[in-house]
DNA sequence: ATCGCTTGGTTGAAGTCTCAACAACTACTA
DNA sequence: TAGTAGTTGTTGAGACTTCAACCAAGCGAT
């Protein structure tokens, strides 16, 4: 938090003013436990993902995020707005994840000939490389922490939710969830 | 990511020897969106919840995570290893986090009378009229982005589900070995 | 053309987290 | 009674993120 913090401010977009002075409708138990249960157990997957990248291919999970993204795309290419949004970073973030990864040579940036503003993140095969050496650790620990342990049908009701959850945050259809991990296994080793 | 970045180390708990050469088993379509759909809905939600927390009460989550905690035990107090492990922070972080609410007079460090090395945090009164401030907003919030998003029983599928997730990650403190990412899965239980 | 507004991206400082090293203490063992 | 090992918490530096300010380019209306 900042120093600059505002004890009260106006109502947000969370809590329009109607509702402000309303009392609140406090969860019930079983939602208390579901959702501490949510808050516990996505708090240790990041964990467990975040490190076996960083130990195994000296890659941050936002770092990985953005590979694959761009894997994905024709061309390796992608704006960096568009980057910024799919992976719901700011785009601060985005400029200096993007610096970093820049610096060890994994991505290029390149001058968007379209629109004058504009700038585009390219992956060099150096980060594709990458990208690949570490993709089959990396999901073996997302089996390993997650899908391996759930029933296919909890997997799938998890992925609806949260495919509602994601999409409330935007005005876009509940459709449009723009993928992020995982290189397309047509790259590489088939499955 | 560090520069120290460990370019393909020895083999982790994550991924043993007998694993890391053996091809990897990619996830199928249905697992590649259900787990994009929650990497996209897990970002957004904490996303959600940071920025109503910091802009209406001036507190970021994981501070509020801490003070809920000590909330709920008798004496409002809590040692600083449970209080680390039961949020999944590191000591390292906790230490931190605490200096800062100490800062403000939103707890108190105490020294443990039954463990010389233990320092237990106890939270003020100011603390307690903070968190209860903050906590209508902060419920309404996860209700408009999560709770009330769902069905009942969407919810309890993703409360047990992570609650399996949760669980699994339990084996080890995070920094000791930092090859002990993911938890064995030696029983070979596929999907 | 030019003004004003919006968008796309960067910058630097301040805030937060991670990592490795360390100090203080406990617990086990001989 | 040491001696050694493990635990608990802190520290400081470096890495990463956030925030606000800023510049440059597109966009629309005068």
């Amino acid at each position: 938090m900042t120093t600059t913090h505002a004890e009260h401010a106006q109502p947000t977009a969370a809590q329009p003013a109607d509702q402000r002075d309303e009392p609140v409708q406090w969860l019930t138990d079983a939602q208390q436990r579901a959702w501490r249960a949510y808050l516990l157990g996505s708090a240790r997957l990041t964990e467990a993902l975040t490190r076996q990248l960083e130990y195994d291919s000296g890659v941050s999970l936002s770092e990985y995020e953005i590979l694959v993204r761009l894997s994905e795309t024709p061309g390796r290419t992608l704006r960096m707005s568009e980057l910024a949004a799919s992976l719901v970073h700011s785009r601060s973030r985005l400029t200096h994840t993007v610096s970093r990864l820049e610096a060890r040579g994994l991505v290029e940036r390149q001058t968007c000939a379209a629109d004058g503003r504009g700038v585009n993140c390219f992956m060099t095969d150096a980060g594709f490389a990458l990208l690949e050496s570490a993709a089959p650790g990396h999901v073996r620990a997302v089996r390993a922490n997650l899908v391996d342990l759930l029933t296919d049908e909890q997997l799938q009701v998890v992925g609806d939710a949260m495919a509602v959850v994601a999409a409330a945050g935007t005005d876009g259809p509940p459709e449009t969830v723009p993928g992020m991990l995982v290189p397309e296994r047509a790259a590489g080793a088939s499955a």
